[in-house]
DNA sequence: AGCACGCCGACT
DNA sequence: GTCGGCGTGCTC
C-alpha cells in the first residue's frame, strides 16, 4: 500500500501540516508529487482538495488512513522547488505554508486543464551546479537610450539563459511596467517562449499559463509579484524590476515581498538574481554596500535640472516655460503628490502655505476647526509664524491643479492621471499631464519638461522611507523625459539639491542608508510589526516577546500595533519565536472572533516607521 | 473550514 | 426530564 502526504492551501493553523492518505491501487499511476487531489476530511461531506507533497510506503500516523478520493488534474501542478520555497518563506515570515500555496498555484480551471496538452515531452536537462551571480543593474536613465533600457537588458539576459537551456522568471511591480516588458517580449524572437503569470488574467488563462510553466519546458515566465513563486524548470535567473516599489509587497499575511522571496529562491535553487532600478531600494543599496550584489551601471546622459526654491507650487519662470513648450506642441509632465482636491491653508498676511514644523506637509483645517498636519496629525495654533491669523483655503490635490491649469492653458490638452486611471500612453503633442507618482503615462520621444511640484512634501513626510521612495518616484518619471528635455524640482534645498541636480539617486539613497545604519534602523535591521484588534492580547504578546527576545527594540506603538527592530542575523530565531507566541496566544485568546485571526504578524514591515 | 461532542439554561 | 445554545477540539 502506497501512502501520499497531502497539504492544503488553507490559512488555518490547525491544517498547517501534512496529512497522510493511502492511495487506492486504481489511482496509483496518476498520483505523484504535485498532484492535485481530492480527499475526505473530517466529517465534512464534500472532499477537500490538496497537493501531494510526498509518496511513501508507510505512514507514522497511528490510526487507519483514509483514501485519496480522486485526482483533479492530469498534470503535476506543484513542483518540489515551489513547495520548498513556500516552506522557507513561511518560516522566514512567521506564516503558514498553506497561505503561500495559493500564490504558487492558481485555482483549478477544469476546462483549461482538460484542454491542456504539454507542447513537448519535457527534455530532461541535468541542472548544472552553477554559482549564483547576484547583480544590481542601474540602467540608462533616459528611455530614449534603447540599448540601455531595463527591458532590453532583461531580454538579453533571458535570451542567454534560454540558449543554455535555463528558464528565467521576470517580475515587474504593476501592469504599467508589465505592459512595457510584454511589448518588448512579444515583439522579440522569444515571444513563443514567454508565459505571463498575472492575477489579472482569467481563471482559465492563469491555469493554462501555470500548466505550461510546470511542464518542464524552458521558458521566460513573467508577471507581477506572485510570479516569483511560479513553477520554472531549471531556473537560471530571477530578474526583478524596481524592487523597492510598493507593489512588490504582498498586503496580506504573511506579508512577503518579491525581493526577499527571490533572494531565498536564489539560495535554494542557486540561480542568478538581477535587480534593476533607476533608483535603488535601501535594501538593494545595502546589499551592494556589503558586497552581496555586484553593481553594474549603464552610464547614461542626465537631463539638465533646475531647483526652484519658490514657495509657490509653480513659480513664474516655470509657468512661462510650460506655456512655451505647450505652444510648441510638445508634452509637459507635472508630478503632484496628492490625489484629488485636498485642501491647504495660506496665510493672508505673509501669503505662504502653512506647513507642519516637523514634516513640512501642508496643514489643513480639520472638521473641528483645528489647524492640523495631514501627515503626522500634529495640531498647530491658529496663528501663523508671521503673526497673521486669517487664512484663505486653497486646493492642492492633483485634480485641483488640473482644474486650475486647464483654465491657465485653455489651448492645451490637460490630462489628469493617477493610480485610478489606466492611461499608460499618450500621443506626442502639446499635452499637459498632471500625474500622481508612478502613474505617469509614457509618450514616444519623451516629455520636454517634467516638474516635480511637490518634491518638498514627498521628502518631508515623517517616514523612514520618504527619501528613498521619493527618489524612486522621481527617477522613474525622469526616465520618461526627452533627449532635449529638462526637469524642475520645487522646494529642494541644501545638500540634497546638489545630488538632485546630477540625478545621483544612488548616492542619495546610499547616504540615507548609512545614516539609518547609525541609528540601528532598516535596512541594517528588520522591522517586525504585530497588529491585533484586541488590546489585551496585544499587550500580552508585547510582554512575552520583550521577555523572550530581549535584543529587540520597540520602535513604534499604537492602540492596535506594536513594532520592533531586530537584527538580520537573528531573523530565523525571531520568526520562530514570534510564530510560536502567536499560535499559543491565539489559542488562549478570549477575544477570538469566528474566522478572524488574533494577530497579524509582519516580519518586514516597511511602513510602520 | 466544517462538524461533532459536551455541558448549562428554558421548555412541552 | 429533553431540546438546543455555541465554546472546544479534531480532522490523515
Amino acid at each position: 500500500m502506497r501512502v501520499a502526504s497531502i497539504v492544503f492551501a488553507s490559512p488555518l493553523p490547525q491544517l498547517s501540516k501534512e496529512f497522510d492518505y493511502s492511495i487506492p491501487s486504481s489511482l496509483e499511476e496518476k498520483v505523484s508529487f504535485g498532484s492535485l487531489v481530492a480527499v475526505p476530511f473530517g466529517t465534512a461531506k464534500k472532499p477537500k482538495t490538496g497537493f501531494v507533497v510526498a509518496i511513501k510506503n508507510e505512514s507514522s500516523f497511528a490510526k487507519e488512513l483514509a483514501e485519496v478520493s480522486s485526482v483533479l488534474s492530469e498534470s503535476s501542478v506543484l513542483t518540489i522547488e515551489q513547495y520548498e520555497l513556500c516552506k522557507a518563506i513561511a518560516k522566514r515570515q512567521a506564516g503558514l505554508v498553506g497561505e503561500l500555496l495559493s500564490t504558487a498555484v492558481p485555482k483549478l480551471s477544469v476546462r483549461a486543464d482538460k484542454a491542456f496538452s504539454a507542447v513537448q515531452p519535457p527534455e530532461k536537462i541535468p541542472k548544472q551546479v552553477n554559482t549564483a551571480r547576484r547583480t544590481f543593474i542601474t540602467p540608462g536613465l533616459l528611455d530614449v537610450e534603447e540599448e540601455k533600457r531595463w527591458t532590453t537588458i532583461f531580454l538579453k539576459i533571458a535570451s542567454a539563459n534560454l540558449a543554455e537551456g535555463r528558464s528565467v522568471i521576470i517580475v515587474a511591480p504593476d501592469f504599467r511596467d508589465l505592459e512595457v516588458l510584454e511589448s518588448v517580449l512579444t515583439s522579440s524572437s522569444l515571444s513563443d517562449k514567454a508565459v505571463r503569470i498575472s492575477s489579472e488574467d482569467s481563471l482559465t488563462d492563469r491555469w493554462k499559463a501555470h500548466l505550461r510553466a510546470s511542464s518542464g519546458e524552458t521558458l521566460i515566465t513573467y508577471g507581477t509579484r506572485g510570479a516569483v513563486f511560479a513553477p520554472s524548470s531549471n531556473l537560471g535567473a530571477i530578474l526583478i524590476w524596481d524592487d523597492g516599489d510598493d507593489s512588490h509587497f504582498e498586503q496580506g499575511a504573511p506579508y512577503w515581498n518579491t525581493r526577499d522571496v527571490a533572494l531565498t529562491r536564489s539560495e535554494l535553487e542557486s540561480c542568478d538574481i538581477v535587480f534593476a532600478a533607476h533608483s535603488p531600494s535601501a535594501e538593494a543599496s545595502r546589499l551592494i554596500e556589503i558586497g552581496y550584489l555586484q553593481h553594474e551601471v549603464f552610464e547614461s546622459s542626465k537631463p539638465p535640472v533646475r531647483i526652484s526654491v519658490s514657495n509657490e507650487r509653480l513659480d513664474e519662470e516655470t509657468y512661462s516655460l510650460i506655456s512655451k513648450i505647450l505652444s510648441s506642441d510638445k508634452p509637459v509632465l507635472i508630478q503632484v503628490s496628492n490625489l484629488g482636491y485636498a485642501s491647504a491653508i495660506a496665510c493672508l498676511k505673509c501669503k505662504e502655505i502653512r506647513r507642519c514644523q516637523d514634516c513640512n506637509t501642508a496643514l489643513w483645517i480639520d472638521p473641528n476647526k483645528v489647524a492640523r498636519c495631514r501627515s503626522c496629525k500634529n495640531q498647530f495654533s491658529s496663528q501663523c509664524e508671521c503673526g497673521g491669523s486669517n487664512y484663505r483655503s486653497i486646493s492642492v490635490g492633483s485634480q485641483a491643479l488640473t482644474d486650475q491649469l486647464s483654465r491657465s492653458f485653455p489651448e492645451a490638452n490637460v490630462i489628469h492621471t493617477s493610480g485610478l486611471e489606466r492611461i499608460t500612453r499618450i500621443e506626442r503633442k502639446g499635452t499637459l499631464v498632471i500625474s500622481t507618482p508612478g502613474a505617469e503615462p509614457s509618450v514616444s520621444g519623451g516629455y520636454e519638461l517634467i516638474v516635480f511640484s511637490d518634491s518638498l512634501n514627498m521628502i518631508g513626510m515623517p517616514r523612514l522611507r520618504a527619501l528613498e521612495n521619493a527618489c524612486s518616484k522621481w527617477a522613474n518619471a525622469l526616465a520618461k523625459i526627452s533627449k532635449t528635455g529638462r526637469a524642475i524640482y520645487v522646494g529642494i534645498t541644501g545638500d540634497l539639491a546638489d545630488q538632485i541636480r546630477s540625478s545621483n539617486f544612488h548616492e542619495i539613497v546610499h547616504r540615507d542608508v548609512l545614516e539609518r545604519g547609525e541609528l540601528g534602523l532598516p535596512p541594517s535591521t528588520r522591522t517586525l510589526s504585530i497588529t491585533s484588534s484586541s488590546r489585551d492580547d496585544l499587550k500580552i504578546m508585547k510582554e512575552q516577546l520583550t521577555e523572550l527576545l530581549p535584543e529587540m527594540r520597540l520602535v513604534a506603538e499604537t492602540a492596535t500595533t506594536v513594532a520592533f527592530n531586530y537584527s538580520i542575523a537573528s531573523g530565523a530565531e525571531t520568526a520562530a519565536t514570534v510564530s510560536r507566541s502567536a499560535s499559543d496566544l491565539s489559542r488562549a485568546s478570549k477575544h477570538k472572533k469566528p474566522g478572524q485571526r488574533v494577530f497579524f504578524v509582519n516580519m518586514d514591515d516597511n511602513k510602520v516607521i
